[in-house]
DNA sequence: CCCGCCGTTGCAATGTAATTGCAACTTGTC
DNA sequence: GACAAGTTGCAATTACATTGCAACGGCGGG
C-alpha cells in the first residue's frame, strides 16, 4: 500500500528468515505478488503476475505449498478445486482467519468478516458442537445475478 | 429404509422415466447405492458399493454427472477436491438443499440443518447482499478433536 | 571475501480425479 | 422382433498438482 518496493522486499525477507527459510528470488517474487494483490490467488493467477518465463511452474507450486505449511500463507479450496493462497500480513482490512465468498460465475473471491452460524432456532447445529470448523461460501454474487 | 429392494428399484425407474432417462442397470445400481447409504458419496465410495468389475469407472462418472445435471442428485465439492453426490429423495431427515460439514481428519460428511450467516453485529455481510449463495463447513469434528 | 554445506530450484516424469471420442451395445418403441 | 437413439466401455486426454533428482545458489564460517 504505502510501502515502497524495497520496504516490502525487506519485510518479506525477514518473514522468511523468522521461519528459517532462505530468501530466494522466487520466494520473494511470489510474496511480493501476494502482498501487492491483497487477495487469495490461485497458482495460475500468481504465475500471471510474475515475470514471464523466469520461474518454473512446479517451483511456484512448491513455494506456495511450503509457505502455507510454514504459516506465511493460508491455503484454501473455495469449491472450484483450485488451491488459492492468501498472504497473512498486517496490511489487510480483515486480519484474522476469515471466511471467503467465491462467485461461481465471475470467479471473484471476496473476503468476508468473521461470521457466525445459526440454525433456525438460533442454536449451533449438533454436528458442529465441539468441532473446530471454518466456513466457506459459494454462489452467484449480486453483480452476476443482476446481469 | 422400510423399502424392499423391488420398491426402491421401481421408485428409481420412475424417477429416471420422469426425466426421459433410460433405466439402465448401471444407473439403477448407482441410484440404489445412493438411496441405501443416505449420504453424499464420492465416485470412489459409490464404486466400492457396486459389484466388482461390473461397471466401468468412466461410465459411473458420467452417470453421476448426468443425474446431477438432471436434478436427481446434488453435486458438491466439500473442499477436498472430490465430487460428492447426494440423492434427493423423500427418505431423509433433511429434505431441502442444506449445508454439509466435512471432517478433514476422518473424511466423514455430516448433513447440517438450514443455517443462517451473521456478522458480529447480526447483519448479513455486504458482499452477500443480493447474492445467491450456499454454505459449506470444513474442519475437525468433535470426535477427531478429542482423539 | 570466498568456500562449502545443504536448502531450493528446474526439468521431466508421475499422480489423481475427472472428462471425452468413438465404436459397440442396450433400451424403449412401433 | 427390429430399429433409432440414448448409453456404455475402453482408451486417450485434460487439468491441476506432486515428486525425484541432479544442478544451483543463499548464507554462515573461516
Amino acid at each position: 500500500m504505502g510501502h515502497s518496493i524495497q520496504e516490502v522486499r525487506d519485510e518479506v525477507r525477514s518473514l522468511l528468515k523468522e521461519r528459517g527459510l532462505r530468501a530466494t528470488s522466487a520466494r520473494i517474487g511470489v510474496l511480493e505478488v501476494l502482498h501487492e494483490q491483497q487477495r487469495p490467488m490461485s497458482h495460475e493467477a500468481v504465475m500471471e503476475q510474475l515475470p514471464d518465463g523466469v520461474f518454473d511452474k512446479a517451483s511456484v507450486w512448491r513455494i506456495l505449498a511450503d509457505l502455507a505449511d510454514n504459516g506465511l500463507l493460508l491455503r484454501m479450496d473455495l469449491g472450484d478445486r483450485v488451491w488459492r493462497y492468501e498472504l497473512i500480513d498486517n496490511c489487510r482490512p480483515i486480519k484474522d482467519d476469515h471466511p471467503h465468498f467465491l462467485c461461481e460465475q465471475c470467479n471473484e473471491v471476496r473476503c468476508l468478516p468473521p461470521l457466525e452460524l445459526r440454525a433456525e432456532d438460533g442454536s449451533l447445529p449438533e454436528a458442529l458442537l465441539g468441532a473446530d470448523f471454518h466456513i466457506r461460501v459459494t454462489g452467484v454474487c449480486a453483480v452476476c445475478r443482476a446481469a
